[in-house]
DNA sequence: CTTAATGCTACAATATTTGTAGCAAAGTTA
DNA sequence: TAACTTTGCTACAAATATTGTAGCATTAAG
């Protein structure tokens, strides 16, 4: 899959518009779920495996070379981490928590 | 693929949690550009269709229709277009517009 | 009647993701 | 220093998901 580099034409659009590079990028199975994961603090390759409970060590690597080059995670000693960038990105979803919460009372609800 | 019901297992996730079933529903392709173009009014398939540049008419039937399931959307006379909630979720993501924008010119920086 | 647009479905081709196995390198322990 | 362990990751085939094109049934004009 190529890279979605806002700018140049993306998976899905051809405008390049930065949404548009975002949303594929974040449509990507387990980019938003890595991001969501690093955010309680870094963690090792086989950590983050396990804090993502069912991901393959293929995909997981692929995911954190796009994630790296795109400036939103960055490998220290101790280990992967979100960058500037990447906290800045998981503070804006961040309430999807509670969102999901309140979504999930309302379905319950909803099949009484 | 089987629904992100919260509550039930999910992909990726054997836990069920609310958040989990959220990560798995926007991480399919599509999902989360569907709910962005949606927000902009209701549309008809066709119509959605354009909105979202290039996806195809089986993946949109299937992504409408796990979207109607989990309550996002609904479809009227006009059309489909985001529910109550589908609006608050979308809510929740609109920063994501401005973020994508300083996103892409850091990236640009960056490249100098 | 025709013709045109709409909401899809069929289905084969293509691309992505998973799962398991395992290897090389870097510690740890004895 | 000679085993073990652990870690980060790659290989690769099987399983799944997505695309793209064609086209059909329905409704709505003309």
């Amino acid at each position: 899959m190529t890279l979605p580099l806002p700018g140049s034409q993306v998976r899905g659009s051809i405008t390049g518009k930065p949404i548009m590079a975002l949303l594929d990028l974040l449509g990507r199975t387990w980019a938003l779920g890595i991001i969501w994961n690093l955010h309680s603090g870094p963690a090792t390759f086989r950590e983050l495996q396990q804090r993502c409970e069912k991901i393959s060590p293929t995909l997981l690597n692929t995911r954190l070379k796009e994630l790296k080059t795109l400036q939103l995670i960055e490998s220290q000693e101790a280990g992967y981490q979100l960058s500037p960038q990447g906290v800045d990105l998981y503070e804006v979803i961040s309430p999807l928590g509670a969102w999901s919460s309140q979504w999930a009372q309302a379905l319950k609800e909803e099949r009484k």
